[in-house]
DNA sequence: CAGTATCCTTTCCGATACTG
DNA sequence: CAGTATCGGAAAGGATACTG
């Protein structure tokens, strides 16, 4: 079952999911249960600010932004449950815990990247064609 | 862009955008709202879907997967509200309605295939991080 | 500081029934 | 065929209080 890919075949610039992959049911399902686990929107935007580097609690909480402190901590032990951060207690008083990337986490930086540069590159297109949406149909 | 804790090495993952520390409070906010927008579970598989070609509803239900049609509705109202797809009306007996991403759409694939890519490269060694976890974890 | 526990509101989502 | 409307249970998520 666990097919590990042992010989690095990186097919092309184009996608292993494009046209010509049986792409059938089963593999939908499966890749529909691990995007379930990591594309919402706090995965992306946490691992994206600890790709900057290992963060404590608090001030990776400053630095996502309006994140309450359970969605951090419930998005940061999915994380770690998935192999994507390690948590680290130092003991000391007061505590502190520091979270960092794996390595797994690391290569997940890059399809967050991505996503985030793309969302970034082109925020102005989705707003406008939002605004366009909006004024094609103020008549209903 | 001066780091705070001194001469910590930030990693240069290259971002598109050039952007890398120029978004710490309004920019954080607004990619949140738009990976909101874009980033759940059926938002990546139905456009990865419709990156092979434009389909009708009930074909790309069918392709998709496990969604309902209610979620499969939803999710096409916001991808066309958001711009990423055009949503097309035959006048004939049965009714046929083709789905097709637009330019925007198109350029959006290519994160979709990034993220959707690594999942599938990647889920075993989240598979084992997981068990790793539950196994660590078992006497709690 | 770094959380957990609890309550409570909001949102999600499937099931079902109905429409052009 | 391609949806919309409505209902109800499940889940997400914020606010607050409390703990080591």
């Amino acid at each position: 079952m666990s097919n590990q890919e042992g010989t690095r075949k990186l097919p092309s610039h184009l996608s292993v999911t494009g046209q010509d992959t049986a792409d059938d049911s089963s593999t939908c399902e499966h890749i529909g249960r691990m995007l379930a686990r990591i594309s919402d929107k706090w995965t992306i935007l946490v691992v994206r600010t600890l790709g900057r580097g290992p963060q404590r609690f608090n001030a990776l909480r400053r630095e996502v932004g309006e994140i309450s402190q359970k969605m951090l901590s419930s998005t940061l032990r999915d994380l770690e449950e998935n192999g994507f951060v390690t948590r680290t207690v130092m003991p000391v008083i007061p505590p502190q815990v520091e979270y960092a990337l794996t390595d797994l986490g690391r290569d997940f930086l890059r399809p967050v990247y991505g996503l985030a540069d793309w969302v970034i590159a082109n925020s102005s297109r989705i707003d406008a064609a939002r605004a366009f949406y909006a004024k094609k149909h103020e008549n209903e």
